[in-house]
RNA sequence: GCUCCCAUCGUCUAGUGGCCUAGGACGCUGGCCUCUCACGCCGGUAACAGGGGUUCGAAUCCCCUUGGGAGCGCCA
């Protein structure tokens, strides 16, 4: 075989939103481009027009942008094997059937779907594999263009000879051994005339030059199918990589039920993109480093070799891990940028510095950043059950005093917890905690002496001059 | 049911016959720092699924069992 350009290939169907293991895959096959210097490929396999929608197709690739796995062949960024939606490569199909055919190497099949539904049935419940019987395989021309003509629906199989093995070395796997009789003939075209999933998959990434698929396990054993397809048809075939699959926290497959979460929530949720990579290439890969990489990075120490073969549990605690990581590294101005308009609208231009730099390491969601947004500029204060002991325990006079030092230091922490402890003898937990969970309605966050400032002395005042009516003896 | 794949701390993993009294990271946890939490630093907890072999020697090789995953579609 000539030497191809590297190049590798993510082409997910446009059914629904994108989940962590899909983007695993199209970040491996994003990597390894990257890595290689060579093409990254974009491709939509919307061959089913029913489930395939144009709205999906966006939330695809704006996840994809978004993670900055940006691909340099597909939609948008143009190729030479346009159009890269299988919905419009009808023609192309076309083709190869017709070549097919021609070649004695497909037959139409006139068996109904109940009826092979049946013999599926029966043949799991004998302990046999469930594959065709091979009925319409021995069907003469004259009687199968006959029953064309009276209009009977029918597939094109294509045609597995029984007693040959098929081979070829799965780049994670290794050696991969199929027999020919455990595959069986294969439809290739449904009865409504459009092309199989199976079948689209394969011709194009022959036909757009694809060198090397990176895809799930559950591909494994489609594999054999499409590279004897692909033989028949003279085309080339590309090398395969079958990544082991993410699976839920109970080992079991992952939904939504194990915490799994499209890329869009996440995405909602403030997840860092550089967050989000990190702990996917770690999932069921692994790197000599611990620290946080760029996809640059990622990509030069990436390597199949190092990839598992067991299916690997998604963690959210370790996809956490990733995000205080990502969140170290940002920039003020970056992490302003990432916490919502929410809270741009809260925080006055001139202390979003001062706020900035007391909060951020109390804060690993946008969410976080609002809560304490709320807490040191809005008047409504919520406060928590051990806060509201806290205070309770303090007592009236407590308050009294933190109201009266604060009156007289203003916002400096340190002289009005000084006051406190020396008019009240107390230190330690009795003196911070109540005086935090007073200013704050809870009971840890960020430095008070950073905090206070933010909050005011007019608010703190009327936080520390309520509680004192509320602990007033009636 | 049949075929294929896989199996090290709770989780992600290092480990390819002696360097393993099994290493790292996350989590959890003790200490320091400290008003709290977080950050940071220093510790700790915790695993070779089970059973047979092979070998002077096995986490590493073989077999069986168990457990998990995938496939066997006119789904993708």
């Amino acid at each position: 075989m000539a030497l191809r350009p590297f190049k590798t290939r993510f082409a997910p169907s446009p059914t629904g939103l994108l989940h962590l293991g899909n983007i695993r895959t199209a970040l491996f096959n994003y990597l390894l481009a990257r890595q290689a210097d060579g093409t990254f490929l974009l491709r939509l396999e919307d061959t089913d027009a029913m489930r395939g929608h144009e709205k999906f197709a966006r939330a695809l690739e704006e996840d994809l942008r978004w993670l900055g796995l940006s691909w340099n062949e597909g939609p948008e960024a143009g190729g030479g094997h346009a159009p890269y939606a299988q919905s419009e490569r009808g023609h192309i199909y076309k083709e190869y059937f017709a070549a097919l055919e021609s070649k004695g190497l497909a037959y139409p099949c006139f068996c109904s779907e109940h009826e092979l539904a049946v013999a599926r049935k029966t043949a799991l419940a004998a302990g046999r594999p469930p594959r065709y019987s091979g009925k319409c395989r021995a069907l003469a021309r004259a009687e199968a263009e006959a029953r064309f003509a009276r209009g009977e629906p029918a597939t094109l199989r294509f045609r597995v000879d029984d007693g040959r093995t098929v081979e070829f070395d799965d780049k994670v796997r290794e050696r991969q051994t199929f027999a020919t009789s455990d595959i069986g003939d294969f439809v290739i075209r449904r009865s409504d005339g459009t092309p199989a999933f199976f079948f689209c998959n394969a011709i194009d990434d022959a036909v757009m030059g694809v060198t090397l698929v990176v895809r799930g396990e559950d591909h494994l054993t489609n594999t054999p199918r499409q590279i004897l397809l692909l033989q028949a048809l003279g085309l080339p075939v590309p090398e395969y990589a079958h990544i082991a699959l993410v699976v839920g926290a109970d080992g079991a497959p992952l939904s939504k039920r194990t915490g799994s979460r499209s890329v869009q929530e996440l995405r909602e949720a403030g997840y860092l993109p550089v967050a989000i990579n990190n702990y996917l290439a770690r999932v069921g890969h692994t790197y000599d480093s611990n620290a946080l990489m760029s996809l640059q990075a990622l990509a030069e120490n990436f390597g199949l070799s190092r990839l598992g073969r067991a299916p690997a549990r998604y963690d959210e605690t370790q996809l956490i891990h990733w995000q205080h990581e990502a969140l170290l590294h940002l920039s003020s101005a970056e992490i302003w940028n990432w916490m919502e308009a929410k809270v741009d609208a809260l925080v006055p231009s001139d202390k979003r510095p001062a706020f900035m730099d007391a909060v951020r390491a109390n804060v690993t969601f946008p969410a976080d950043a609002l809560h304490w947004a709320q807490i040191v500029f809005t008047d409504a204060l919520t406060v928590s059950h051990p806060a509201r002991e806290s205070i309770n325990a303090a007592g009236e006079e407590f308050f009294d005093i933190a109201r009266r030092a604060l009156e007289k230091h203003g916002a400096d922490f340190k002289a009005v917890s000084d006051m406190l402890r020396h008019q009240l003898s107390v230190s330690g937990k009795a003196l911070f905690q109540p005086l935090r969970a007073a200013l704050t309605g809870e009971l840890d966050g960020p430095e008070m002496a950073k905090l206070l400032p933010l909050i005011g002395v007019e608010r703190a005042r009327n936080r520390f001059l309520s509680l004192s009516e509320d602990l007033k003896p009636k």
